[in-house]
DNA sequence: CCCGGCCCCTGACAAATGTCATGGCGGGAA
DNA sequence: TTCCCGCCATGACATTTGTCAGGGGCCGGG
């Protein structure tokens, strides 16, 4: 497809060098796509963009420095002309809602079929917008967050398995508070506990963000 | 390499279909690799390699049906000329352990730069193991997991974030046991929690086996 | 044979956790 | 402005959790 064009110019970010370099491999075959840069941290996309000016960016979500979708955000603004692509493994709903919301032009989920890449870059390259439907529909179903924000940080806080007495000293926060934003959190989630709580959480993709 | 003898014959095994599909493109670029297999689940690993018949394996851990250690394990008694290459996301050095004790020839982690994986590949057939250094430093570090299989059982169950009750229920045990099973793995893991106990023994690798 | 390890259970206790009622503070919507 | 709503905080309470000290039964090695 227009093999007379100029090809496709793309950046690849995921933090797994392996899958890094293979994606690079499969999309290489493609006759009208490029590689032009590989990134391993979120926080060298927009560097790595601007020297290199791909016109499609692949994102993983999770990376280390920054996450796939604050990249995404920041992408849009440094490089306007760039579409995003953002390519992630776990389909958590809040992921997808969050993705689209940075400026995302489109969302695959790593247990797609390899063929169905390339398209999916041609596709988002063309302006328009790719999304897996199974997980669209689930965002819909899931809706938003009904965490508020300082629920969201003691539930993240959480993750370790601290106690509430770490958490408080963590957030600068008095030990009955925290208790009470875990109550409220557990009792939105429906779960009977904080462990429960963080892994409904961590499922439906509402603790992104350090 | 060896371009005049016949190519070797690789079977990939990885849930994500798209890592599996970019990984089948970045070794089919190396003339003397061939992939004659690619599977999804680690139940269908035995089958597809009875009627393949590959030179290697190259398997993922985290897979669905049936890990890949014991994938491994079983495809070493089945199909006992085809070495086997562990390729996972995590470098729990529990992992490494059971991977060798089930029969594994390579040990590979994900973020290894992806020229490597080639070779990698030519020294399992060659049949030289392969292990990352750094994670067989780790792994000689850890040790063993200290858990008893009841504890580990436990700990398994106390994932999900259930209360002791329900724990009891699912093990058929009393209630005041899994308190006691929790203790001691409280105890060996060295945290203060159950959660904590659970997320330490999860990134040790000590938990594997469904 | 006896010892030690693992397993299962009991009962009791201290500590952590989850819930509730209550109240003050601030900002945004009606 | 008034009235929510989120946020922070207290204190009190019931429940759950983690710990400890027991007690049995089953093996396998010294």
């Amino acid at each position: 497809m227009s093999d007379q064009s100029a090809p496709i110019r793309l950046l690849l970010a995921d933090d797994q060098a392996l899958v890094r370099g293979a994606l690079a491999a499969l999309l290489s075959l493609e006759p009208d796509l490029t590689v032009v840069a590989e990134v391993g941290r979120g926080d060298e996309v927009v560097p790595t963009a601007l020297r290199c000016t791909p016109d499609v960016a692949l994102l993983d979500v999770e990376m280390p420095g920054l996450d796939g979708i604050a990249a995404a955000a920041a992408l849009r603004v440094a490089l306007p002309t760039c579409r995003v692509l953002v390519v992630t493994t776990f389909g958590r709903p809040g992921y997808l809602r969050r993705a689209m919301e940075a400026g995302a032009n489109g969302f695959v989920v790593k247990d797609t079929p390899a063929r169905q890449l390339a398209d999916a870059v041609r596709r988002v390259h063309a302006g328009l917008r790719v999304v897996d439907p199974t997980l669209a529909a689930e965002t819909l179903a899931t809706g938003a967050s009904p965490l508020t924000e300082r629920e969201t940080d003691v539930l993240r806080a959480a993750r370790g398995g601290g106690a509430v007495a770490d958490l408080a000293r963590v957030l600068h926060l008095s030990e009955g508070t925290v208790r009470n934003h875990l109550s409220a959190a557990i009792g939105k989630t429906g779960a009977r506990n904080r462990a429960a709580a963080v892994r409904i959480a961590e499922q439906n993709g509402w603790l992104l963000g350090e």
